[in-house]
RNA sequence: GGACCUAUAGCUCAGCUGGUUAGAGCGCUACGUUGACAUCGUAGAGGUCAGUGGUUCGAAUCCACUUAGGUCCACCA
């Protein structure tokens, strides 16, 4: 076996006994920085270059977090989840490039610069001016920007920050150029008029993520608009805006709504601006909500706009960019549209037109940013026509070449995908990719991915060009070009770009499934058209991370103020413990709970880790293995240890994160540690030197592959102890472990044989256990047992390992036997077909034992009427495989000879 | 209003394609510090698997409905 041969290849003198300089507590802060520092400066992160390394690459693309962003708890699960997945392929040997990187997040950046400018000199952005406002944002960006991905950092994401990217850097700004160019020529770029949420403070239109809707109690007003040939009547809207009725060309009513029919068709003539409208019957009323007839303001209500479309309504426009009323206003131009709304109803009411006035709650659209209501309002903005790019996105999917994790969330992305409307691009900000384009004096406009000069011709028309459009494209309108502009495009060529591209994996959160991730399909589909059409798909793989919730299951929010600082939990527990539990706390799909106790699992695990590897280390020194282990102990462990290394690299193979660390936990935790390590103690310290040098190989073969395996989950106590190891080895490492191959299993053998001889000896050891716990008999004090065991092969086995069960109960002697009858003074358990008898040598209170005996006893009493009742039923005979059948009978036998065993010995006390 | 998720021990969660004496960590109880680890060890207590109905020889597991909680989307004139 070769790593038994590599360990007795050691010469003895050199070995220094590193092991006694750890300390008997893991303290992750002193070894965390170093640590990073030489993974990265020995350029590990970054992938082997080409021709050097296997051939077969791995990419992953980072969601960019916002600049203005600080790491919090869904930021730090995703990093990990990144992290595992990249450091496990490279050490699988494949070529692995994890590219980060920060987007500009044009109206938070602009929002947080803008409010420090005038929090510190009173200024806003007009007072500066764009040129130098841009300046300002710039520097606020290279002092601040790089915050959180130093954050990152100390979580130990193994990101190639030689390829760091912003999404404001000169070669992604002229991707985001090229593309808008690109589709600018394939036609699907237009201006238009559309209704905008409008945020009067930062005078800007949101996009719809950028609005939360509060609920706030308001009232709703009953109007009466009189009739235009006959205004002694009235028809009755109710609004809950009632100034916005001086934009109101139309009113609806149900087409079915007997009250009204017939005055549809009619027209009413409008208070204040004296404007007559028609009052027109449309599906999209509700006839049993207030009046049932609703006034229709086209140029400041979304529902109201499609219906003034359908039927032909004009639009007009109430609204200056600040939220005060402009000429169209008539009498109230002027004023801020809540001092017209006090003054129109207080009007109304004077005239004799109002109505009833409701007492309701409702839904309010804030922005995110400002705070301030949303105002929709009609202006000309830049538009991509979404559906000719929705297609390939949608065939992706649907042909397999995209899957999510969990599978369900591809609906949730179909969902959007197939009733996409079209992408409103342009934004009224300064920060952010400038639109690329420039009109003439007729305001012709041309799209150009170079910078076109003020004064120049235009290229189309040859007039001199006069402006560039003052607007700035949409924050996504960068990020989604993120897995092929970081790679090189528009150079078809780039090197990156044919090496690293398709990626194959991207972890991100449920909610920008529609506003990220579907929009890097299209992008990837749309302009990467000489690639076959599965390679055009960014990512074959996106893994939807889970929310993270906090205690009470509410989601973790800045606003709230319930959030758990990942960085804090860093600081007290220390990276690696903050990684593995959160990793061991979330199943696949499944949200999680998070509080800040929850670490210490993590923190616990770590310390035993560390202290399992002191154990190897501590015995180690100078001692050389001979040959491949011939004891079961031996064997079992690497069995154990064959199937950890298949579980757990299938696992990880499969994304399966939660189950490979929980198996590495048991492995560590309940085989190696609980068992082995003790197990080995006694062959340690005693004479059989060539049992000792064999327990010595095989720690340092379980501590070595374990490592290796821990490595993506803990990579700094991992990294550490495998430099400790090899210290202590006084062997050169063969690498950092970060980049050591990934343990293959290579010379273990799964042993059956060797697991069930192991499972008796615990059997056994319980046992003993049980009785010393129940009885109070001091746990160390030697005693002797005699052991009845039915089954010969058992008995057998038990015999030949003896010494193992001798060592790990304390026994003073132990007799294995058929039948025979309980010894003086003695106290018994039972287990597996095992009955122990433990000899006390005194009299003691066996009232808890036999209470636990008799409990047993009936459950396994049940547990056997359950089964005896199977095999009873006809059914089940007839239909239920000949295997569970068998089984079946063989278990009633076990069961019946457990239950003899316990009832016997419960009524003997 | 639409879609989806969840309900298992006091708490946080596992339990794969139906057959288990329903598991883990924390917490709790008892005992234990002679060389890995008290961030530890050993043993124990604790669950009619939300409810109802169905499918099946057999349901924590599959289906329907109900109840409770959550997330996302849309929308409330």
């Amino acid at each position: 076996m070769p790593w038994a041969a590599s360990i007795a290849a050691l010469p003895a003198a050199i070995v220094r006994s590193n092991a006694m300089e750890l300390s008997t507590r893991y303290t992750p802060k002193d070894i965390e920085a170093p640590l990073y520092e030489k993974w990265n400066a020995s350029g590990c992160f970054q992938p082997p270059a080409e021709g050097e390394g296997s051939g077969k690459t791995f990419t992953v693309m980072i969601p960019p977090p916002n600049v203005t962003g600080v790491l919090h708890m869904g930021h730090a699960l995703n990093g990990t989840v990144q992290d595992i997945v990249v450091r496990h392929r490279r050490k699988a040997g494949f070529d692995t490039l994890w590219v980060p990187g920060t987007d500009h997040a044009g109206i938070a950046t602009q929002a947080v610069v803008e409010k420090k400018i005038f929090a510190e000199e009173k200024k806003t952005r007009d007072d500066l001016g764009r040129e130098e406002f841009l300046r300002r944002i710039w520097d606020w960006k290279e002092e601040h920007g790089n915050m959180i991905l130093r954050q990152f950092k100390s979580l130990g994401c193994s990101c190639d920050w030689t390829r760091t990217k912003f999404t404001m850097d000169p070669d992604m700004s002229l991707a985001v150029r090229t593309a808008f160019v690109d589709l600018w020529q394939k036609g699907l770029v237009y201006r238009g008029a559309r209704l905008v949420n409008w945020d009067c403070v930062l005078q800007t239109a949101v996009s719809d993520d950028e609005i939360e809707y509060v609920s706030r109690k308001g009232k709703l007003w009953h109007l009466r608009y009189p009739m235009t040939d006959d205004p002694s009547k009235h028809i009755v809207v109710a609004t809950t805006r009632p100034e916005t009725m001086l934009g109101d060309t139309g009113v609806a009513v149900h087409p079915d709504d007997e009250r009204y029919r017939d005055v549809v068709g009619k027209t009413v003539r409008l208070p204040f601006v004296d404007r007559e409208i028609p009052i027109v019957a449309d599906d999209s009323v509700d006839p049993e909500y207030g009046s049932g007839a609703v006034k229709i303001t086209p140029g400041h209500d979304p529902a109201d706009y499609e219906r003034g479309q359908r039927h032909g309504l004009p639009i007009v426009n109430l609204l200056e960019k600040d939220g005060s009323l402009n000429e169209n206003g008539g009498p109230f131009a002027g004023k801020s549209r809540e001092a017209v709304r006090k003054e129109l109803v207080a009007q109304m009411d004077e005239m004799g037109l109002l109505g009833e006035v409701e007492d309701i709650t409702h839904n309010v659209s804030t922005s995110d940013r400002s705070k301030s209501p949303i105002e929709p309002l009609v202006s000309e903005q830049w538009f991509v026509k979404m559906q000719p790019l929705a297609e390939p996105a949608i065939g992706a999917l649907k042909k397999g070449d995209l899957q999510f994790r969990p599978e369900r969330w591809g609906k949730v992305y179909l969902h959007w995908l197939e009733n996409v409307q079209d992408w409103c691009i342009s934004r009224q900000l300064w920060w952010g990719h400038r639109i690329p384009v420039w009109y003439d004096e007729d305001d012709v406009g041309v799209a150009s991915v170079d910078e076109l000069e003020i004064g120049a011709p235009h290229p189309k028309t040859g007039k001199p060009i006069v402006r560039q459009d003052p607007d700035v494209l949409d924050t996504w309108a960068s990020s989604w070009l993120f897995p092929i502009a970081t790679l090189g495009w528009p150079d078809k060529d780039a090197a990156d770009l044919r090496r690293f591209y398709p990626t194959q994996f991207l972890s991100t959160a449920q909610e920008i499934i529609y506003l990220w991730v579907a929009r890097m399909v299209m992008a990837g589909y749309a302009f990467m058209p000489e690639l076959d059409e599965p390679d055009r798909n960014p990512f074959s793989t996106c893994y939807i991370h889970a929310t993270v919730l906090d205690a009470k299951g509410k989601r973790m929010s800045k606003s709230a103020g319930n959030g758990i600082d990942p960085l804090d939990m860093i600081e007290q527990y220390g990276a690696d413990a903050v990684r593995y539990s959160l990793v061991l706390l979330t199943k696949e799909g499944q949200d999680v709970r998070l509080a800040p106790d929850r670490f210490e699992q993590g923190s616990r695990f770590c310390n035993k880790v560390w202290n399992a590897a002191r154990f190897v280390m501590m015995n180690l020194a100078g001692e050389r293995a001979t040959g491949a282990p011939e004891r079961f102990e031996d064997r079992w462990i690497l069995s154990r240890l064959a199937r950890t290394i298949e579980e757990v690299s299938s696992a990880l193979d499969e994304y399966r994160f939660n189950d490979a660390a929980t198996t590495m936990y048991r492995f560590v935790w309940n085989d190696f540690c609980d068992w082995y390590v003790e197990l080995s103690k006694h062959r340690l310290t005693g004479d059989d030197e060539a049992s000792s040098r064999d327990a010595r190989a095989t720690l340092t073969r379980v501590l070595r592959d374990s490592l290796g395996l821990l490595h993506p989950f803990t990579p700094y106590i991992t990294e550490a102890l495998w430099e400790a190891l090899h210290d202590t080895l006084g062997e050169e490492a063969p690498a950092m472990l970060a980049v050591a191959p990934w343990p293959t299993g290579e010379g273990l053998a799964i042993d059956d044989a060797a697991e069930a001889e192991m499972r008796s000896v615990q059997d056994l050891v319980g046992c003993v256990r049980q009785v010393r716990a129940l009885t109070m008999v001091a746990e160390r004090k030697p005693l002797p047992v005699v052991a009845n065991v039915a089954n010969e092969g058992t008995r057998g086995v038990l015999q030949q390992h003896a010494d193992a069960v001798r060592s790990l109960a304390f026994l003073e002697s132990l007799e294995l036997t058929e039948g025979a009858e309980r010894p003086p003074s003695s106290a018994v358990a039972v287990a597996g077909g095992i009955e122990a008898y433990v000899v006390l040598g005194e009299e003691v209170d066996f009232a808890k034992l036999r209470d636990v005996l008799a409990g047993r006893a009936e459950k396994v009493g049940k547990a056997l009427v359950g089964a005896e009742k199977k095999l009873q039923n006809e059914g089940f005979l007839a239909k239920a495989g000949a295997d569970v059948v068998e089984a079946e009978r063989e278990r009633v036998v076990e069961l019946q000879h457990e239950k003899d065993l316990l009832e016997r010995n419960v009524a003997g006390f």
